[in-house]
DNA sequence: AGAACCGGCCA
DNA sequence: TGGCTGGTTCT
């Protein structure tokens, strides 16, 4: 090993950009970083609001060149030992200059995006479960895990809808007829009676859910 | 304030002897697991490092009691009918647990990786793999997909193509069993055999275009 | 107004 | 899969 970053067991996966320039910052903070326990006895829920508070270490050098990483030892006490922080400076884009704040998991090798993410998977020792697509009748209840952070961003309609077709009584019998030689225009039949449009598109919609059902997929 | 102004069901910190028989499911890494009332005792903090944390396993075999015969789908009313979405998790890597979604088209076979692409598809009838990158002097600089004023659909199908199902010699008889009652999930039979899943696709292709019914299309 | 977070898209 | 930008939500 020839990396004079990481002596640790692990390194930082794939990291081109991190070159001699690179600087460090394990000034100050002497304290390796102990894991703190601060909190109370038992964390309630794990999203302890605690302030974020300061940021004073980070030792702003000037003349930083965007686009350039600083890695930096875990000055936060919520942080447990080992971590590593990476602030990151967009270098494009309408929001170019921001700096995103990225935490590393050298045991595991993960990578955090948030502060909130960390905490989740320190306390759960599960990764951030992700619950997007509704599918599931299943009262889903939204839990917010108060967090110190902005938490629950964008999910403005979850709304689930439902199929307006009736599984159980379903027709007895469909007829199709083909109405027009050249073969686009079948038509189906309930008896005597022809399907409407909406119907149709309720059947075109329950056919398509039907026919999905397979794993991971839906169809829509 | 640090007070939460969710009225989530949680907070409510103290008073642990009003949940003496809270219980963290710690198997189910599925999602929606923030509940977690660590109870007491030892906080996986300092674990973590030991923490298996590699658990691809992603079987969600969560037991949903009949009742509702209503399939429930998502609303992704920019997507046409017929289109399944496919959610992935990833499974490995410093960024597992991320869910990538996938569009699929059952009447082309194409996968899309993003909404963006499959609103350009439908547009312009340009796969992905087409895209060029070099910006023209036409000044079409800007994607400029009306999209955003309220039109919906309006995209000139230039990609004809033949289903692949068979409108003379069709199937006498189909049986659709329930297999999965927890996601109801039907599948056809022919017979005994079971419909494959590409055949799905096909049915699910000619299905659409029959409910369709538009003019100018040419199946054979 | 600033910080944090996370969905989404592309390489 | 990694990485980065966009944009929303919260502080």
């Amino acid at each position: 090993m020839s990396n004079p970053v990481q002596p640790s067991t692990t390194d930082l996966p794939s990291d081109p950009l991190l070159k001699p320039e690179a600087f460090i910052d394990a000034n100050d903070q002497n304290q390796s970083a102990e894991l703190s326990e601060p909190s109370n006895g038992s964390i309630p829920n794990g999203a302890q609001s605690e302030t974020p508070a300061q940021g004073p270490d980070i030792s702003s050098s000037s003349a930083e060149p965007k686009g350039k990483r600083r890695v930096l030892v875990a000055p936060e006490t919520w942080l447990p030992a080992g971590w590593s922080i990476e602030d990151r400076v967009r270098s494009s884009g309408a929001t170019a200059g921001t700096v995103d704040r990225y935490y590393f998991d050298p045991s595991s090798g993960r990578k955090f995006r948030s502060k909130k993410e960390v905490l989740y998977y320190l306390e759960t020792g599960i990764p951030p479960s992700k619950r997007k697509k509704g599918a599931e009748a299943s009262g889903s209840e939204e839990v917010g895990t108060g967090n110190s952070g902005g938490n629950k961003q964008k999910k403005p309609d979850k709304k689930l809808k439902t199929l307006n077709f009736d599984f159980i009584n379903v027709p007895q019998k469909v007829d199709w007829l083909l109405a027009n030689a050249s073969e686009d225009s079948w038509t189906p039949f309930l008896g005597d009676d022809q399907v409407s449009g909406p119907t149709k598109q309720d059947w075109a919609a329950a056919f398509a859910s039907l026919i999905a059902s397979k794993s991971g997929q839906t169809m829509y």
